[in-house]
DNA sequence: TTTTATGATAATTTAATGTTATGTATGCTG
DNA sequence: CAGCATACATAACATTAAATTATCATAAAA
């Protein structure tokens, strides 16, 4: 029993030429080989199967019901090896996936934008993973996308970053907050909504503006959590807490009359790094993207 | 250069454990082979793909763009490869094709009926072909069809046939066509509306009960041809001409007050055979397919 | 029945595949 | 930085698989 093998595709060549001609000695000819070297590759299809696959009929043949079946797996299995033979050889910019992992800040700010690339291509197909930074890179080394961008460098050699740009951190607070320059004290009062990435913009965004917080254990009193960055400012906008996000996370919330942004003394914004494995050769519809995303990712922080 | 070549897909399986392993010595391993026939199987691989698979990176590697091209397709080809052992063991018959040929009043009749098993059912597909009798014989010795049904025995000796019922033939005046016993000639004054099995069914029809005709070289004075069944009956409708079509033709047509059946001395039916080739198993499915036109065939003569 | 064509089978040759032994490069450790 | 351990590459050899030649068996045609 063959069970175990894999289905030869030497075999399944010569069974649909068999099929084709309805002659063995045909067959053997059109391919090269002698008569009986189709006989012997039949047979040990149908070892393979396990199952005759033609019936005998005289001088002639029939397929029996797995015949047709394997019939029909060897022609698309055919054509899917054709695929594949050209789609290695084009390297088409105008197909295929393109993987990309990133915070669902940027999957806000870029996710329309590139998606327009598809529309242009239909071959093309964007696959955004939002994921915070450590994830983000797991799935770069581990292939599940191909392309990252985080706000941290990396230690890990094997990647290569590019400084793309500046995400502007932005402390938000109900609209009728005070306007007078508030202190940490105040913010306490009012509590924090927390998110995904929250405590980590937070501690970016707050330390070097209250130095009154203690640096390292700074625990911020949480009035709110949520993992929808869409409606992260909707406990904001009803007065129940601030919280603090990239700029474009913020322009996107709909309310903005019922929200504030704070000016801060000391700004900050979190750098944005392209990251892609060092040793891999990116398909060539990458590169229109990667262009792309810098650009994007530069027009932010300037603007 | 092996590009002639297909895919060993021996080679695929090792190339498949190799991205899954990361290490050429655990994949030989778990495959029951060693490392160096590892290493050769990804080079003949690389060989018949003709561009490197993997780019080595100190001990370790990655994938290429053509690695991962070749990853999906081996992961897929070896799915379809299961599916395909699945299907061949169970044979279901409630999954896979079902391809008939018949005439096209057959296909008015048999096709809403059989469609619901489809419906009960959705992994079936019923796939009919309408068409002569000829022509289905000729679909069914090629293999398109697995089945047909025709009014006519055959010769031909591959094939098995059983008389599954008649189909009585109708001839078709117009509503307003004179009550009283009619001749051949007050038809040819009428003119025939002509279809594809028209002359076939007349000649069936009329030459016993119109004695006048000669039987040989009855051609019949056409005014009208159509290859839409449901459509012939329009012209006679309008007073056009007369046409002979089988009965359930005749019943399906919608302005059934603007025709009328001229009742005749010699009713005559054309015998239904169901067709299939002697030495062909039919999948499991053709069963309930096969019992169930029978059934049919024989409940449209009685009534 | 005889002939001819076509596929099956057996024995042999040829080719491929896999293994052992050995070489080479990388990365780790003292 | 030297030396060791690990992991893959390569070459020579052994084994297994596959193709061919020669021959036989059988079915259709004359």
């Amino acid at each position: 029993m063959y069970a175990e093998t894999m289905l030869n595709s030497l075999w399944l060549k010569t069974f649909v030429k068999l099929t084709e001609t309805g002659h063995f000695t045909q067959t053997g000819n059109q391919l090269g080989m002698t008569q009986p070297g189709v006989s012997q590759h039949l047979k040990k299809l149908e070892q393979q199967i396990g199952a005759p696959l033609i019936t005998r009929i005289g001088k002639g043949f029939e397929l029996t019901r797995e015949g047709e079946l394997l019939l029909g797996f060897a022609l698309t299995a055919e054509k899917q090896e054709t695929d594949l033979r050209a789609a290695i050889q084009q390297d088409d910019p105008n197909t295929g996936e393109i993987r990309i992992a990133c915070s669902g800040s940027m999957a806000l700010y870029l996710y329309p934008k590139l998606l327009k690339q598809q529309r242009a291509h239909p071959g093309l197909l964007l696959k955004v993973e939002v994921a915070p930074n450590h994830r983000s890179l797991r799935l770069l080394q581990s292939n599940e996308v191909d392309l990252c961008i985080v706000t941290q460098q990396t230690v890990q050699s094997s990647l290569t970053q590019h400084h793309i740009g500046n995400e502007p951190l932005c402390l938000v607070v109900p609209a009728d907050f005070e306007e007078k320059p508030s202190t940490f004290a105040d913010l306490e009062a009012l509590g924090f909504i927390d998110h995904p990435d929250g405590q980590h913009y937070a501690e970016r965004l707050l330390t070097p503006n209250f130095p009154e917080i203690n640096a390292v254990n700074a625990d911020l009193r949480a009035t709110g959590y949520i993992n929808q960055l869409s409606q992260i400012l909707v406990p904001v906008a009803q007065g129940l807490g601030y919280t603090v996000l990239p700029e474009t996370a913020v322009r996107s919330f709909e309310a903005q009359e019922k929200i504030r942004i704070l000016e801060l003394k000391e700004p900050v914004s979190d750098p944005l790094y392209l990251t892609v494995k060092k040793h891999r050769t990116l398909a060539a519809r990458y590169d229109w993207f990667s262009k792309q995303i810098a650009d994007l990712c530069g027009q932010m922080s300037s603007s």
